[in-house]
DNA sequence: GCATATCTGGACCGATCGGTACAGACGTCG
DNA sequence: CGACGTCTGTACCGATCGGTCCAGATATGC
Protein backbone atom coordinates (compact mmCIF):
# COMPACT_ATOMS: atom_id res chain seq x y z
CA UNK A 1 0.00 0.00 0.00
CA UNK A 2 2.42 2.83 1.09
CA UNK A 3 5.95 2.11 -0.04
CA UNK A 4 9.03 2.22 2.24
CA UNK A 5 10.87 5.66 3.03
CA UNK A 6 13.69 5.09 4.94
CA UNK A 7 16.04 1.89 4.87
CA UNK A 8 14.44 0.25 7.97
CA UNK A 9 11.20 0.13 6.10
CA UNK A 10 12.87 -1.30 2.86
CA UNK A 11 14.47 -3.71 5.27
CA UNK A 12 11.07 -4.45 6.22
CA UNK A 13 9.15 -4.88 3.01
CA UNK A 14 12.01 -6.58 1.16
CA UNK A 15 12.16 -9.31 4.11
CA UNK A 16 8.20 -10.14 3.62
CA UNK A 17 8.25 -10.24 0.26
CA UNK A 18 11.36 -12.76 0.19
CA UNK A 19 9.49 -14.77 2.84
CA UNK A 20 6.74 -14.80 0.97
CA UNK A 21 8.31 -15.55 -1.97
CA UNK A 22 10.08 -18.40 -0.54
CA UNK A 23 7.19 -20.15 1.45
CA UNK A 24 4.32 -19.53 -1.55
CA UNK A 25 7.23 -20.98 -3.54
CA UNK A 26 7.15 -24.33 -1.76
CA UNK A 27 3.91 -24.45 -0.09
CA UNK A 28 1.90 -22.53 -2.58
CA UNK A 29 -0.32 -19.10 -2.18
CA UNK A 30 -3.11 -20.55 -0.77
CA UNK A 31 -1.75 -23.13 1.84
CA UNK A 32 0.80 -20.19 3.34
CA UNK A 33 -1.28 -18.08 5.95
CA UNK A 34 0.03 -14.59 6.53
CA UNK A 35 1.16 -14.70 9.89
CA UNK A 36 3.16 -17.87 8.58
CA UNK A 37 4.83 -15.03 6.49
CA UNK A 38 5.17 -12.50 9.17
CA UNK A 39 6.77 -14.84 11.58
CA UNK A 40 9.39 -16.04 8.53
CA UNK A 41 10.12 -12.13 7.99
CA UNK A 42 10.66 -11.38 11.70
CA UNK A 43 7.75 -8.93 11.20
CA UNK A 44 4.26 -8.56 12.47
CA UNK A 45 0.88 -7.90 10.69
CA UNK A 46 1.67 -4.08 11.09
CA UNK A 47 4.28 -3.87 8.63
CA UNK A 48 2.52 -6.23 6.31
CA UNK A 49 -0.50 -4.30 6.04
CA UNK A 50 1.37 -0.59 6.00
CA UNK A 51 3.40 -2.01 2.84
CA UNK A 52 0.57 -4.45 1.28
CA UNK A 53 -2.83 -3.59 0.72
CA UNK A 54 -4.39 -7.17 1.13
CA UNK A 55 -3.28 -11.00 0.10
CA UNK A 56 -3.47 -10.51 -3.41
CA UNK A 57 -0.82 -7.46 -3.26
CA UNK A 58 1.34 -8.91 -1.57
CA UNK A 59 1.09 -11.66 -4.23
CA UNK A 60 1.22 -9.17 -7.09
CA UNK A 61 4.71 -8.19 -5.59
CA UNK A 62 5.92 -11.99 -5.01
CA UNK A 63 5.08 -12.31 -9.05
CA UNK A 64 7.17 -9.33 -9.85
CA UNK A 65 10.17 -10.37 -7.73
CA UNK A 66 10.15 -13.42 -9.06
CA UNK A 67 9.90 -12.12 -12.21
CA UNK A 68 13.09 -9.68 -11.81
CA UNK A 69 15.08 -13.25 -10.34
CA UNK A 70 14.29 -15.38 -12.92
CA UNK A 71 15.30 -12.54 -15.62
CA UNK A 72 18.40 -11.80 -13.67
CA UNK A 73 19.55 -15.38 -13.72
CA UNK A 74 19.05 -15.66 -17.42
CA UNK A 75 20.22 -12.81 -18.99
CA UNK A 76 23.47 -13.69 -18.36
CA UNK A 77 23.66 -16.43 -20.44
CA UNK A 78 21.33 -14.85 -22.94
CA UNK A 79 23.05 -11.64 -23.21
CA UNK A 80 26.24 -13.44 -24.67
CA UNK A 81 24.51 -15.95 -27.03
CA UNK A 82 26.41 -16.35 -30.26
CA UNK A 83 26.28 -19.70 -31.66
CA UNK A 84 23.93 -22.92 -31.82
CA UNK A 85 26.23 -24.27 -28.57
CA UNK A 86 25.53 -21.67 -26.16
CA UNK A 87 21.34 -22.68 -26.81
CA UNK A 88 22.63 -26.08 -25.83
CA UNK A 89 23.95 -24.57 -23.05
CA UNK A 90 20.75 -22.87 -21.84
CA UNK A 91 19.05 -26.04 -22.01
CA UNK A 92 21.82 -28.00 -20.42
CA UNK A 93 22.09 -25.24 -17.67
CA UNK A 94 17.85 -25.69 -17.38
CA UNK A 95 18.20 -29.72 -16.62
CA UNK A 96 20.98 -29.26 -14.50
CA UNK A 97 19.02 -26.72 -11.86
CA UNK A 98 16.03 -28.91 -11.86
CA UNK A 99 18.42 -31.41 -10.75
CA UNK A 100 19.38 -29.81 -8.01
CA UNK A 101 17.24 -28.53 -6.29
CA UNK A 102 14.00 -29.78 -4.83
CA UNK A 103 11.20 -29.95 -5.45
CA UNK A 104 12.83 -28.43 -8.76
CA UNK A 105 10.02 -25.85 -10.67
CA UNK A 106 9.87 -23.03 -12.05
CA UNK A 107 9.30 -19.99 -9.82
CA UNK A 108 6.92 -18.37 -12.39
CA UNK A 109 5.11 -21.46 -13.71
CA UNK A 110 4.06 -22.72 -10.63
CA UNK A 111 2.50 -19.45 -9.84
CA UNK A 112 0.14 -19.88 -12.93
CA UNK A 113 -2.24 -22.01 -12.06
CA UNK A 114 -2.84 -20.77 -8.60
CA UNK A 115 -3.91 -17.40 -9.33
CA UNK A 116 -3.99 -16.82 -13.36
CA UNK A 117 -6.83 -17.92 -13.97
CA UNK A 118 -9.29 -15.97 -10.78
CA UNK A 119 -7.12 -12.81 -10.14
CA UNK A 120 -6.50 -10.81 -14.11
CA UNK A 121 -4.07 -8.65 -12.35
CA UNK A 122 -1.51 -11.57 -11.35
CA UNK A 123 -2.29 -12.91 -14.82
CA UNK A 124 -1.52 -9.98 -16.57
CA UNK A 125 1.75 -9.20 -14.24
CA UNK A 126 2.96 -13.05 -15.23
CA UNK A 127 2.21 -12.92 -18.32
CA UNK A 128 4.17 -9.53 -18.99
CA UNK A 129 7.40 -11.32 -16.96
CA UNK A 130 7.08 -14.25 -19.39
CA UNK A 131 7.33 -11.65 -22.38
CA UNK A 132 10.38 -10.32 -21.06
CA UNK A 133 11.67 -13.72 -21.21
CA UNK A 134 10.89 -14.40 -24.05
CA UNK A 135 12.22 -11.44 -25.55
CA UNK A 136 15.67 -11.83 -23.72
CA UNK A 137 15.64 -15.28 -25.23
CA UNK A 138 14.27 -14.23 -28.82
CA UNK A 139 17.58 -11.54 -28.74
CA UNK A 140 19.76 -14.58 -28.66
CA UNK A 141 18.08 -16.62 -30.97
CA UNK A 142 17.63 -13.72 -33.51
CA UNK A 143 21.54 -13.55 -33.60
CA UNK A 144 21.76 -17.50 -34.58
CA UNK A 145 19.24 -16.92 -37.19
CA UNK A 146 21.43 -14.04 -38.36
CA UNK A 147 24.52 -16.32 -39.02
CA UNK A 148 22.21 -19.09 -39.94
CA UNK A 149 22.23 -21.70 -37.41
CA UNK A 150 18.47 -21.40 -36.35
CA UNK A 151 15.48 -21.65 -38.48
CA UNK A 152 15.15 -18.44 -40.65
CA UNK A 153 11.63 -18.96 -41.66
CA UNK A 154 9.90 -17.95 -38.09
CA UNK A 155 9.74 -15.43 -36.10
CA UNK A 156 12.13 -15.50 -33.25
CA UNK A 157 9.48 -14.71 -30.36
CA UNK A 158 8.05 -17.49 -31.61
CA UNK A 159 11.09 -19.78 -31.70
CA UNK A 160 11.23 -18.75 -28.04
CA UNK A 161 7.73 -19.35 -27.33
CA UNK A 162 8.83 -23.02 -28.02
CA UNK A 163 11.52 -23.27 -25.94
CA UNK A 164 9.68 -21.56 -22.92
CA UNK A 165 6.75 -24.22 -23.86
CA UNK A 166 8.62 -27.33 -24.03
CA UNK A 167 10.93 -25.68 -20.48
CA UNK A 168 7.21 -25.09 -18.27
CA UNK A 169 5.56 -28.54 -19.91
CA UNK A 170 9.19 -30.28 -19.29
CA UNK A 171 9.48 -29.31 -15.51
CA UNK A 172 5.51 -29.69 -15.30
CA UNK A 173 6.08 -33.44 -16.20
CA UNK A 174 9.52 -34.08 -14.39
CA UNK A 175 7.68 -32.80 -10.84
CA UNK A 176 5.19 -35.76 -11.72
CA UNK A 177 7.56 -38.62 -12.72
CA UNK A 178 10.01 -37.77 -10.54
CA UNK A 179 12.81 -37.82 -12.91
CA UNK A 180 14.35 -34.86 -15.20
CA UNK A 181 13.97 -37.16 -18.33
CA UNK A 182 10.63 -35.24 -19.44
CA UNK A 183 12.42 -31.63 -19.46
CA UNK A 184 15.10 -33.65 -21.08
CA UNK A 185 13.37 -34.89 -23.81
CA UNK A 186 10.87 -32.43 -23.87
CA UNK A 187 14.27 -29.46 -24.62
CA UNK A 188 15.99 -31.95 -26.88
CA UNK A 189 13.10 -31.76 -29.17
CA UNK A 190 12.42 -28.40 -28.80
CA UNK A 191 16.11 -27.68 -29.83
CA UNK A 192 15.53 -29.57 -32.44
CA UNK A 193 12.64 -27.64 -34.35
CA UNK A 194 14.44 -24.77 -33.46
CA UNK A 195 17.63 -25.09 -34.41
CA UNK A 196 18.67 -25.31 -38.50
CA UNK B 1 -13.37 -44.60 2.96
CA UNK B 2 -16.30 -46.57 2.92
CA UNK B 3 -17.69 -48.05 -0.85
CA UNK B 4 -21.51 -47.57 -1.22
CA UNK B 5 -23.48 -50.92 -1.47
CA UNK B 6 -26.85 -50.06 -2.77
CA UNK B 7 -27.67 -47.56 -5.79
CA UNK B 8 -28.32 -44.29 -3.85
CA UNK B 9 -25.55 -44.34 -2.30
CA UNK B 10 -23.30 -44.98 -5.56
CA UNK B 11 -25.28 -41.98 -6.62
CA UNK B 12 -24.64 -39.97 -3.87
CA UNK B 13 -20.48 -40.91 -3.96
CA UNK B 14 -21.04 -39.83 -7.89
CA UNK B 15 -22.36 -36.89 -7.17
CA UNK B 16 -19.92 -35.81 -4.74
CA UNK B 17 -16.90 -36.84 -7.03
CA UNK B 18 -18.41 -35.10 -10.01
CA UNK B 19 -19.02 -31.78 -8.33
CA UNK B 20 -15.41 -31.96 -6.53
CA UNK B 21 -14.08 -32.26 -10.06
CA UNK B 22 -15.37 -29.27 -11.50
CA UNK B 23 -15.05 -27.28 -8.75
CA UNK B 24 -11.25 -28.18 -8.02
CA UNK B 25 -10.74 -27.51 -11.94
CA UNK B 26 -12.27 -24.07 -11.74
CA UNK B 27 -11.45 -22.83 -8.71
CA UNK B 28 -8.26 -25.29 -7.20
CA UNK B 29 -8.39 -27.46 -4.66
CA UNK B 30 -7.22 -24.94 -1.69
CA UNK B 31 -10.10 -22.80 -2.85
CA UNK B 32 -12.67 -25.16 -2.28
CA UNK B 33 -14.85 -25.34 0.81
CA UNK B 34 -16.16 -29.18 1.21
CA UNK B 35 -19.36 -27.72 2.40
CA UNK B 36 -19.31 -26.00 -1.67
CA UNK B 37 -18.50 -29.50 -2.82
CA UNK B 38 -21.72 -31.03 -0.78
CA UNK B 39 -23.39 -27.71 -1.80
CA UNK B 40 -23.07 -28.38 -5.29
CA UNK B 41 -23.75 -31.90 -5.20
CA UNK B 42 -26.82 -31.80 -2.79
CA UNK B 43 -25.57 -34.17 0.02
CA UNK B 44 -24.51 -33.14 3.80
CA UNK B 45 -21.32 -33.47 5.46
CA UNK B 46 -22.64 -37.05 6.61
CA UNK B 47 -22.33 -38.53 3.19
CA UNK B 48 -19.43 -36.93 2.39
CA UNK B 49 -17.10 -37.99 5.30
CA UNK B 50 -18.96 -41.66 5.24
CA UNK B 51 -17.21 -42.03 1.77
CA UNK B 52 -14.24 -40.44 2.10
CA UNK B 53 -11.98 -40.06 5.07
CA UNK B 54 -10.82 -36.72 4.98
CA UNK B 55 -9.98 -33.80 2.13
CA UNK B 56 -7.04 -35.56 0.73
CA UNK B 57 -8.95 -39.12 -0.09
CA UNK B 58 -11.66 -37.10 -1.84
CA UNK B 59 -8.94 -35.23 -4.00
CA UNK B 60 -7.48 -38.76 -4.98
CA UNK B 61 -11.34 -40.05 -5.71
CA UNK B 62 -11.15 -36.59 -7.93
CA UNK B 63 -7.69 -37.42 -9.35
CA UNK B 64 -8.70 -40.99 -10.35
CA UNK B 65 -11.72 -39.46 -12.08
CA UNK B 66 -10.00 -37.34 -13.90
CA UNK B 67 -7.54 -39.67 -15.26
CA UNK B 68 -10.79 -41.77 -16.47
CA UNK B 69 -12.08 -39.07 -17.87
CA UNK B 70 -9.02 -37.65 -20.29
CA UNK B 71 -7.72 -41.51 -21.03
CA UNK B 72 -11.54 -42.16 -22.57
CA UNK B 73 -11.60 -38.74 -24.39
CA UNK B 74 -8.27 -39.67 -25.91
CA UNK B 75 -9.12 -43.57 -26.22
CA UNK B 76 -11.10 -42.93 -29.40
CA UNK B 77 -8.67 -41.21 -31.54
CA UNK B 78 -5.64 -42.68 -30.24
CA UNK B 79 -6.70 -46.00 -30.72
CA UNK B 80 -7.24 -45.83 -34.55
CA UNK B 81 -4.55 -43.75 -35.22
CA UNK B 82 -2.53 -44.98 -38.16
CA UNK B 83 -0.93 -42.38 -40.47
CA UNK B 84 1.26 -39.17 -39.54
CA UNK B 85 -2.16 -37.61 -40.72
CA UNK B 86 -3.83 -38.69 -37.51
CA UNK B 87 -1.21 -37.35 -34.94
CA UNK B 88 -1.43 -33.98 -36.47
CA UNK B 89 -5.38 -34.42 -35.98
CA UNK B 90 -4.94 -34.74 -32.67
CA UNK B 91 -3.08 -31.91 -32.15
CA UNK B 92 -5.67 -30.12 -33.77
CA UNK B 93 -8.24 -31.78 -31.65
CA UNK B 94 -6.16 -30.36 -28.55
CA UNK B 95 -5.83 -26.65 -29.96
CA UNK B 96 -9.38 -26.74 -30.72
CA UNK B 97 -10.62 -28.02 -27.11
CA UNK B 98 -8.55 -25.51 -25.80
CA UNK B 99 -10.11 -22.88 -27.44
CA UNK B 100 -13.48 -24.14 -26.56
CA UNK B 101 -13.16 -24.39 -22.72
CA UNK B 102 -13.17 -21.40 -20.99
CA UNK B 103 -10.57 -21.07 -18.79
CA UNK B 104 -9.04 -24.05 -20.98
CA UNK B 105 -6.96 -26.28 -19.08
CA UNK B 106 -5.87 -29.99 -19.04
CA UNK B 107 -7.75 -30.96 -15.88
CA UNK B 108 -4.44 -33.19 -14.69
CA UNK B 109 -1.89 -30.40 -15.34
CA UNK B 110 -4.39 -28.35 -13.31
CA UNK B 111 -3.81 -30.75 -10.45
CA UNK B 112 -0.09 -31.17 -10.71
CA UNK B 113 1.26 -28.07 -9.25
CA UNK B 114 -1.26 -27.81 -6.83
CA UNK B 115 -0.91 -31.29 -5.13
CA UNK B 116 1.86 -32.83 -6.20
CA UNK B 117 4.40 -31.58 -3.80
CA UNK B 118 3.49 -31.85 -0.93
CA UNK B 119 1.18 -35.46 -0.83
CA UNK B 120 3.32 -37.93 -2.81
CA UNK B 121 0.23 -40.51 -2.93
CA UNK B 122 -1.71 -37.64 -4.82
CA UNK B 123 1.70 -37.24 -7.01
CA UNK B 124 1.42 -41.14 -7.92
CA UNK B 125 -1.90 -41.19 -8.95
CA UNK B 126 -1.35 -38.28 -11.25
CA UNK B 127 1.87 -40.16 -12.01
CA UNK B 128 0.04 -43.17 -12.86
CA UNK B 129 -2.36 -41.40 -14.93
CA UNK B 130 0.00 -39.65 -17.36
CA UNK B 131 1.58 -43.01 -17.62
CA UNK B 132 -1.74 -44.80 -18.93
CA UNK B 133 -1.78 -41.82 -21.42
CA UNK B 134 1.99 -41.49 -22.88
CA UNK B 135 1.21 -45.86 -23.08
CA UNK B 136 -1.69 -44.97 -25.17
CA UNK B 137 -0.28 -42.74 -27.00
CA UNK B 138 3.16 -44.65 -27.80
CA UNK B 139 0.93 -47.58 -29.02
CA UNK B 140 -0.23 -45.19 -32.09
CA UNK B 141 3.18 -44.00 -32.35
CA UNK B 142 4.73 -47.14 -32.82
CA UNK B 143 2.25 -47.68 -35.33
CA UNK B 144 3.34 -44.72 -37.31
CA UNK B 145 7.86 -46.32 -37.08
CA UNK B 146 6.62 -49.43 -38.17
CA UNK B 147 5.35 -47.35 -41.22
CA UNK B 148 8.19 -44.89 -40.93
CA UNK B 149 6.43 -41.91 -40.88
CA UNK B 150 7.88 -41.54 -37.41
CA UNK B 151 11.50 -41.22 -35.99
CA UNK B 152 12.45 -45.05 -35.71
CA UNK B 153 15.19 -44.36 -33.77
CA UNK B 154 13.67 -43.60 -30.68
CA UNK B 155 11.82 -44.98 -27.88
CA UNK B 156 7.29 -44.54 -28.56
CA UNK B 157 6.80 -43.72 -24.83
CA UNK B 158 9.77 -40.94 -24.99
CA UNK B 159 8.31 -39.49 -28.27
CA UNK B 160 4.73 -39.48 -26.50
CA UNK B 161 6.76 -37.96 -23.39
CA UNK B 162 7.75 -35.01 -26.20
CA UNK B 163 3.85 -34.70 -27.27
CA UNK B 164 2.81 -34.64 -23.50
CA UNK B 165 5.22 -31.86 -22.37
CA UNK B 166 4.75 -29.73 -25.05
CA UNK B 167 0.76 -29.92 -24.28
CA UNK B 168 1.22 -29.15 -20.82
CA UNK B 169 3.09 -26.69 -21.64
CA UNK B 170 1.58 -25.11 -24.05
CA UNK B 171 -1.69 -25.10 -22.27
CA UNK B 172 0.11 -23.52 -19.30
CA UNK B 173 1.55 -20.63 -21.13
CA UNK B 174 -1.83 -20.42 -23.37
CA UNK B 175 -3.65 -19.52 -20.49
CA UNK B 176 -0.91 -16.54 -19.20
CA UNK B 177 -1.14 -15.45 -22.89
CA UNK B 178 -4.93 -15.48 -22.95
CA UNK B 179 -4.16 -17.30 -26.53
CA UNK B 180 -3.93 -20.38 -28.14
CA UNK B 181 -0.82 -19.36 -29.85
CA UNK B 182 1.77 -21.01 -27.40
CA UNK B 183 -0.04 -24.61 -27.32
CA UNK B 184 -0.32 -24.15 -31.26
CA UNK B 185 3.78 -23.20 -32.28
CA UNK B 186 4.29 -26.11 -29.07
CA UNK B 187 2.26 -29.16 -30.91
CA UNK B 188 3.61 -28.19 -34.16
CA UNK B 189 6.77 -27.95 -33.25
CA UNK B 190 6.57 -31.20 -31.19
CA UNK B 191 5.28 -32.59 -34.34
CA UNK B 192 8.49 -31.82 -36.11
CA UNK B 193 10.57 -33.42 -34.13
CA UNK B 194 8.53 -36.76 -33.80
CA UNK B 195 7.56 -37.16 -37.35
CA UNK B 196 9.54 -39.00 -39.91
C1' DG C 1 13.62 19.04 23.01
C1' DC C 2 9.35 19.12 21.02
C1' DA C 3 6.40 17.91 17.14
C1' DT C 4 5.52 15.00 13.41
C1' DA C 5 5.57 11.13 10.42
C1' DT C 6 7.13 6.51 9.77
C1' DC C 7 7.49 2.17 11.40
C1' DT C 8 6.63 -1.81 14.57
C1' DG C 9 4.47 -5.72 17.16
C1' DG C 10 0.73 -8.08 18.74
C1' DA C 11 -3.92 -8.45 20.67
C1' DC C 12 -8.03 -9.06 18.72
C1' DC C 13 -12.16 -9.81 15.37
C1' DG C 14 -15.71 -12.22 12.47
C1' DA C 15 -15.79 -15.69 9.02
C1' DT C 16 -14.76 -19.91 7.39
C1' DC C 17 -12.23 -24.02 7.37
C1' DG C 18 -11.96 -29.34 7.92
C1' DG C 19 -13.93 -32.55 10.73
C1' DT C 20 -17.30 -34.82 14.41
C1' DA C 21 -21.63 -36.30 16.52
C1' DC C 22 -25.87 -37.78 16.25
C1' DA C 23 -30.75 -38.35 15.30
C1' DG C 24 -33.48 -40.00 12.02
C1' DA C 25 -34.90 -41.62 7.14
C1' DC C 26 -34.65 -45.48 4.01
C1' DG C 27 -34.62 -50.11 2.37
C1' DT C 28 -34.45 -55.02 3.06
C1' DC C 29 -34.50 -58.87 5.41
C1' DG C 30 -36.88 -62.33 8.75
C1' DC D 1 -44.22 -55.33 10.91
C1' DG D 2 -40.18 -55.01 13.39
C1' DA D 3 -35.27 -55.01 13.40
C1' DC D 4 -31.01 -53.85 11.49
C1' DG D 5 -27.45 -51.92 8.50
C1' DT D 6 -27.00 -48.26 5.06
C1' DC D 7 -27.52 -43.80 4.09
C1' DT D 8 -28.72 -38.81 5.00
C1' DG D 9 -28.85 -34.02 6.82
C1' DT D 10 -27.42 -30.65 10.00
C1' DA D 11 -25.98 -28.62 14.23
C1' DC D 12 -21.84 -27.94 16.14
C1' DC D 13 -16.68 -27.88 17.38
C1' DG D 14 -11.82 -26.01 17.76
C1' DA D 15 -8.45 -24.08 14.78
C1' DT D 16 -7.01 -20.99 11.60
C1' DC D 17 -7.75 -17.71 8.15
C1' DG D 18 -7.37 -12.69 6.28
C1' DG D 19 -7.79 -8.39 8.14
C1' DT D 20 -8.31 -4.36 11.82
C1' DC D 21 -6.80 -1.58 15.47
C1' DC D 22 -3.88 0.75 18.26
C1' DA D 23 -0.28 1.94 21.54
C1' DG D 24 4.38 2.53 21.53
C1' DA D 25 9.08 2.61 19.47
C1' DT D 26 12.04 5.10 16.20
C1' DA D 27 13.70 8.58 13.42
C1' DT D 28 13.66 13.39 11.26
C1' DG D 29 13.08 18.43 10.94
C1' DC D 30 12.73 22.79 13.46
Amino acid sequence: MTAPSTDRGRSSRGRIVDAACELFYDRGVAATGLSEVTAASQTGKGQLYHYFRDKPDLVLAVVHAQVDRTLQLQQGILEQMTDAQDLRVWAEDAVRAHNAGRPARCPLGALVTEVADHDDALRQALDGGFARWRSALAVGIARLQRQGTARGDCDPHDLAEILLCAYEGGVLMSEVRGTTRPLQLALDAALLAVLV
